[in-house]
DNA sequence: AGCTAAAGGCTAACCGCATTAGCCACAGAG
DNA sequence: CTCTGTGGCTAATGCGGTTAGCCTTTAGCT
């Protein structure tokens, strides 16, 4: 047999970083194929089609995320905690917004998708961090909800350029941070009041 | 000339009415065409590319999304206005995912695009419900951005399945609004202590 | 009422892109 | 040294957006 010099490992990869560059939906076999040096039929000895490509995708990029997001809390608690998470989120998203955005329209093709584990590790992630609040146990599900939806909506929102205004992005994603971690604490102290 | 069975806004009306049903990127012009019964190349006597379509189903989206926002905001204040305003507004991508869709994909053409100051209105609505809360200037466009995020962020992670658990979602969005709420009014109370 | 012109629909054809079929060459096992 | 199967290639298919060019209908004018 010839030389395996493409693996559908490394063909992935190569597509990431391709959708990193380009966007999500302007990913074509095409594209890939010239950036592999190979020409388009060749890569289907490797993928079976480009929504499989763009699964696979989803799969690294919600294993990559929930790696970064776990290490960056690691060690620490409590507002420090959400702080560096939140902001291992963001940098990851701004870093890699094809993977991100391949993730995001990805829906698990099956139970055993193994795109399912990936994303419960970064749930899981955040579970750890928010159980630092010590948080009334009938409200976690929503305090889990809400900060995945802020995190969520405001990388989403600087990527695709929603930030118009030439005020700092940076600060305003402090400001956000504090804003929930004052909100979390506050809960915490009053044992529910903000779930009213 | 025959009878005009269609219009540039009937065309796009029944394209608004498609992606809500169908999704957005299922758009295809084949379909649509099937819809108004047409054959599809009829379509470009009304509208120039898909890629345009698309865009005129932004601008009506947003259009339609700064209508009900404002009339749900009318007349109220503070945490009235917001709670009635983001339901206004979750209820509305609920309705009209497809349209929302298109609206996020979009990106201004050039500075006369009608799209912007379709996005202003939804803007300045917010800026208003905002400034019932009589933050400091300074605090103002953190507050908005934390704002949207949160609503862009829950409702596109609602539309796209992303709340598996069983636990209620109507629940979690009254909570996340009560819990910006007491955000904002903390902040208010205190001068600015939620933007440290 | 009849003429004219252009709007608006249709068929045929083009093009790019994903995908499939079938062929060929090289490398590792025996 | 031969055999086999992997991994690449070229050629061809099909779908979807788009363009070209034709043809009918009808509003508006005389």
């Amino acid at each position: 047999m010839p030389k395996a010099r493409l693996t559908p490992a490394s063909v992935t990869e190569a597509a990431a970083a391709l959708v990193d560059e380009v966007g999500f939906d302007n990913l074509s076999m095409g594209l890939l194929a010239e950036r592999l040096g190979v020409k388009t039929p060749s890569l289907y000895k490797h993928v079976t089609s480009q929504a499989e490509l763009a699964h696979r995708i989803a799969v690294l990029a919600m294993t990559e995320a929930g790696d970064t997001i776990r290490d960056a809390i690691q060690g620490r608690s409590g507002s420090d905690a959400l702080a560096v998470g939140a902001q291992a989120m963001r940098t990851y998203v701004r870093e890699h917004p094809g993977r991100y955005a391949a993730a995001n329209a990805t829906r698990p093709t099956g139970p055993d998708d193994p795109f399912i584990p990936a994303s419960e590790r970064v749930l899981a992630s955040w579970a750890a961090m928010l159980s630092g609040y010590g948080l009334d146990p009938g409200q976690e599900i929503h305090a889990m909800r809400t900060l995945r939806s802020v995190l969520h909506g405001f990388a989403t929102l600087e990527v695709a350029g929603g930030f118009q205004i030439d005020a700092s992005v940076d600060e305003s994603f402090t400001w956000l941070i504090n804003f929930i971690d004052q909100g979390l604490r506050a809960g915490t102290a009053s044992g529910g009041d903000a779930a009213r």
